[in-house]
DNA sequence: GCGGCATCAGACACCGATGTTGATCAGCCG
DNA sequence: CGGCTGATCAACATCGGTGTCTGATGCCGC
């Protein structure tokens, strides 16, 4: 077709007039960048070359490189937060879900954390972005994505199909960051997509046996088992709520 | 000792000579550094300045600023390696352990994770430093102080201590992660040596629990339990299955 | 068809970081 | 004590990134 895309010389064609989709391009690249050199070592230049867009128009869309980098991040969060929760972070309200509905988004058997780790596996980028944010950050838990996982885990500790006595910062911490670091891990290993999805598999499985079981066997363990139980015996709820409030 | 500092004007009380001194000195800065701004936000002059060097001693020392980082990254390892086993990486063979020793170095009860828990919470900026480190290299296993923890993991797994099925890498990338990014997590809320050795405990407390009962308790979870028991061995599920009650 | 605006090209001053080089001075050894 | 080695330092040239500005160009809605 005679169209643009000037052939042989290096003429650029002119990207086309769509504001949202350049700032989203941009976004897009930076998000990569980011995943590969962390958040000191972004700069506006490599961006804006990746993206297909002029330096300037990085500016229009960005002030600073900080305000950049801040976007970025926030935007991997809504990405992280979309493909696990399916919903966005700004809360459009959006109807109540119903009680099964409200089970399965809590139980952490539903597929949430399958949903993570298989989208980590696909989008390392992503993931990994994530873990140099969170890692960057002063305040680590104000990361929405990190909220929204929480905030779910707590409720689903409330039911009575989870154990008793479980600290919830703990266990967030726990998930979270072995879920975005086991695509980085994998990474070295797996390159096809029938492999990724095996390690994403087994990783799966291994923390379905971990919440089940555990690591040991209590029978070899009777004086760490008295004193747990001392720890939890009494009322479960209320020792938790003690520190996690 | 009333010696050198040259006290008022600033005048550069230049640095005694001693190379092994300022070596680590630089080293030292280096990871501090490493540890606020990543691997990729280092700069030479910045390390030199803290370590009240000039930058070309610095430059003496470690030819380039990637040669700088490498030397770094390995150094934190190193450091860490030594808090938490003991002994350094450089294999100077050292005599075998004794079998005691031995299961005390193994068992995941033993303290070793306690030791990396409190050593990591006091060195927040080793902890962080060996994070990024690990988060930026494409090959994570490759790192020292993680070799050095899934060998003796994977020693623990083989002992009949220890659960069935248990997948060393899962674990692995879990609880190293997971333990250093705690006093990453709880930096933000703990200002006192008491404070944080309450937090350290608190995480400690948590792997131990999830370590003995997990997170779900297996009645709730019929068919989860069937297709996980199926996956390791037919006999030993059903002793601890009785547990949680 | 026209005006506004997104996009691009290029240039500028400024800054900080990188490596390099030659001078300088501390400590050791004869 | 005097010289030598090399650890330490100050200064230089260079490069790349930042943030800003100007003018040109084409796309889209009115």
């Amino acid at each position: 077709m005679a169209l643009k895309k000037a052939k042989s010389a290096g003429a650029k064609p002119r990207r086309r007039r769509d504001p949202d989709g350049t700032r989203t391009a941009i976004l897009q690249a930076a998000g990569t960048l980011l995943a590969k050199d962390g958040p000191q070592g972004l700069s506006v230049s490599q961006v804006a070359q990746l993206a297909g867009v002029n330096r300037g128009t990085a500016y229009q869309h960005f002030q600073t490189r900080e305000q950049l980098v801040e976007a970025t991040t926030g935007w991997v969060s809504e990405q992280l937060c979309q493909a696990a929760f399916g919903k966005t972070t700004g809360g459009k309200s959006s109807r109540k879900p119903s009680p099964e509905e409200q089970a399965r988004l809590v139980d952490p058997r539903s597929g949430v954390i399958e949903h993570i780790v298989e989208f980590a596996m696909e989008n390392p980028e992503l993931a990994r972005a994530w873990l140099f944010h969170v890692l960057a950050s002063p305040q680590p838990a104000h990361d929405p994505f990190w909220k929204m996982y929480r905030q779910r885990f707590e409720e689903y500790v409330k039911t009575d199909s989870a154990q008793p006595g479980i600290d919830v910062e703990v266990h967030t911490v726990l998930m979270l960051v072995g879920t975005f670091l086991w695509p980085v891990w994998a990474r070295a290993h797996a390159r096809t997509a029938k492999e990724r999805q095996q390690l994403a598999l087994r990783f799966t499985e291994e923390i379905a046996r971990l919440s089940l079981y555990g690591t040991m066997r209590p029978e070899k363990y009777p004086k760490l088992v008295a004193r747990l139980s001392k720890r939890t015996q009494p009322k479960p709820v209320a020792a938790k709520s003690g520190r996690a409030k």
